[in-house]
DNA sequence: CCACTGACGAGTG
DNA sequence: GCACTCGCCAGTG
């Protein structure tokens, strides 16, 4: 089945820790297409809704959800998830990736470090 | 085969 | 920090 290296992609979703978020390119890197973050959005757009794959966790390099048109608040949806897994939004619907980053960063708020 | 589009990233000013 | 440009690959007409 052609989509063979989509499941690469969605098994590093997959592990992507709640209340954290990464970024295209993170997920590209960890599924072995280092440079195509463009495929990963691309393969996370074609999957199914009802897929177990917590795509709302994946963002662009700027902390912001991209907007997906044509469908029904998919944007707000991803941030409404978010919010609810502990991530927090800026004004302009930013996410911090200082603190919410995957690849435990700093923990500006005092948390320890996991994964 | 060529052109256009698209959930992006990095570099430059 | 923001806007613009170029580069990456896949899907569609």
């Amino acid at each position: 089945m052609p989509e063979g290296d989509y499941e690469r992609i969605y098994a590093v979703v997959r592990r992507i820790p709640k209340g954290r978020v990464a970024t295209y390119g993170q997920v590209a890197e960890l599924a072995g297409l280092p440079g195509h973050a463009r495929q990963v959005g691309y393969a996370l757009a074609a999957m199914s809704e009802s897929s177990t794959v917590p795509w709302h966790r994946v963002i662009n390099a700027q902390g912001a959800v991209s907007a997906r048109g044509p469908h029904s608040g998919g944007a707000v949806t991803q941030r409404i998830r978010l919010e609810h897994e502990g991530v927090e939004f800026d004004a302009r619907g930013r996410v911090s990736l200082k603190e919410f980053g995957w690849k435990g960063r700093a923990n500006a708020r005092g948390a320890k470090a996991r994964e």
